[in-house]
DNA sequence: GGATAAAATCGTAGCGCTATGATAAAACTC
DNA sequence: GAGTTTTATCATAGCGCTACGATTTTATCC
């Protein structure tokens, strides 16, 4: 900055001020300034100006996995809407463990940040102590119920998503409900899913059942527990599956298909998610769609806000809801 | 950190060091100040080390779609790895647009970072200029070949991705060869794996076409690529399809099968990716498979050896290579 | 032209920590 | 115990920028 404010023939503070507010600088003396800044190939240090204002332009992000397509979708949303406000993504992930977790909330806070983002409203204790005591805005999201917030909330509610999928597939005259899921230790949000669809069934009189795994909910998985489904129901009609996620319904289908079981004239299936590929499916994929892209972008406008209202900034949940798409698996 | 001191009775000198070097503080001094830490909750301010220390411990991460599992892949590798390291990543994505590079490559440098990563070898201008001058390792992933690398490398190479899907084709005796690729204008690594396929093709005296569309290759396209094909090739016998990724060849089959069509009988396919779903579809998917998490991991690696090189660091290229894994389509 | 207000520019202390050399304390040898 | 070496601790300048008040310049009014 002292090189470009020599070459500019103004002061370090000008040069400063510029790059702040630049309407409060003389056209003379900007144009200067910027020929300078082009001249010299000026890239300014952040960490001195985050250090000087007692704060950065950071903001943490923290979800299970990057590799999960829902919070891939988040988090690409999150860059987008942050990165037109100067605002730069520190990534982590936890892979579904909580100690992981505390440090990468710690690793965060090191860095000064203007906001923090974390997946989920349940945490351990040394976690919401960190996120209380950061002073900073702080938004949860992809999920609303559980634990109070701590500041901001953007999601939507786990158990509702079970509980639609069950009145979904009774209401296509199913009499039998099961639920697939994966990661039965680690995930859960799934776990909530499972508890709304089997509670949901109850509550309609219908016979539930929970096939669980504790491996990843992957395609594979979606294939085993279809045949094992088979095993327990032979030769039982009505039977309606709700899957944690579309990976699972997708390696139903598949096992169907190799086992000429017609979908959804003998099983009605419904995933979680609505990927990529749902819609293309043979049969097309029925699902409860998340809105992945909306929880990014609605937790970075609350940012933006949060950092404009400074001390008189509020604490909104927003419930994104989200949408059940009917296709032809159900 | 003065506060730790007095609480600790020590110098702020100490304090610091025994975060930088633990074994150069005493037992004595070394308890006291964990201590400390532990009860005032202390979080080190990362940029005034970083603004001290003429560098940080961030590492800039640079590619085209954190929703492309590929990269998302490489990308969760990339924070395992430097994570335990003591580095942080700062994540940026560009959308396939290269003036959105050159800006996050400019944010990313005024982070003093430890290293950056970024995905492919053809850049812009400015941002080869600006990661030449960087003065800090870079390593290019993804790719392999076009222009020689600023710095190191961790690839493969996409033609020859493409050629060995067409050679794997001709020896299953396919002689007529069909391309389907998707992000015409963007994706330049999608362009190369078309290339290769069609040079390997016309070198073994096959028929070979390109089918391509401009929007993105999702399931989607790929039915639609399949049912293109199938409207040019009315009656062809022996056609082997090659798909720049998994989700174009999971559209093909499902396409497939909607018109009873029989693959591999009447059709080869063989993707790109091996994603999750592909050992478990109906039939199941022979694919290119690339090493995302081993990218990840080696060029993790390449940035911790170079640290701790310094200037006697080398620039080595690592050809990940790829795997043919053949299944059920081809 | 003088007085006043607004806009522009500048000077300065300091943000929290590091690297480095200076100093103090401990360990070793004779 | 004295001298030397090694280890541990401390003091200091400074990293590049910001926030803020001081100063200067410009614009407006009478």
């Amino acid at each position: 900055m002292v090189d470009v404010a020599r070459r500019a023939d103004v002061s370090p503070s000008t040069v400063s001020l510029f790059l702040r507010r630049p309407e409060a600088v003389s056209p003379r003396a900007s144009d200067a300034v910027q020929a300078a800044i082009r001249e010299l190939n000026y890239v300014p240090n952040m960490m001195a100006g985050g250090l000087a204002a007692a704060g950065s332009s950071v903001v943490g992000v923290i979800v299970p996995s990057v590799r999960n397509a829902f919070f891939a979708e988040t988090v690409a949303a999150l860059q987008r809407e942050l990165g037109q406000a100067r605002l730069q993504i520190m990534l982590g992930h936890t892979e579904y463990d909580q100690a992981v977790e505390t440090e990468l909330v710690r690793t965060a806070l090191s860095w000064a940040p203007a906001a923090l983002v974390i997946a989920g409203t349940e945490h351990g204790k040394t976690t919401r102590q960190l996120l209380e005591a950061a002073r900073v805005p702080v938004v949860q999201v992809w999920e609303l119920g559980g634990e109070a917030p701590i500041d901001m909330a953007v999601g939507f509610h786990h158990y509702e998503v079970g509980a639609a999928a069950a009145r979904h597939l009774a209401a296509r005259g199913r009499r039998r409900l099961v639920f697939f899921s994966g990661r039965a230790n680690d995930d859960k949000r799934a776990a909530q899913r499972a508890a709304g669809f089997l509670a949901a069934g109850r509550e309609m009189g219908l016979a539930v059942q929970h096939l669980s795994h504790p491996a990843p909910a992957t395609t594979e998985l979606g294939g085993i527990l279809f045949a094992r489904m088979l095993k327990e129901f032979e030769g039982a009609e009505g039977v309606g599956i709700g899957c944690s996620n579309d990976l699972l319904a997708l390696g139903a289908i598949f096992e169907a298909q190799r086992r000429q079981v017609a979908i959804p004239a003998q099983y009605a299936i419904i995933g979680f998610g609505d990927l990529e590929f749902a819609a293309s499916c043979n049969p097309a994929l029925s699902t409860i769609k998340p809105f992945g892209d909306l929880i990014g972008s609605e937790a970075a406008r609350l940012i933006i806000k949060s950092l404009a209202d400074g001390e008189a900034r509020e604490h909104p949940s927003i419930d994104t809801g989200f949408g059940l798409v009917h296709r032809q698996t159900s």
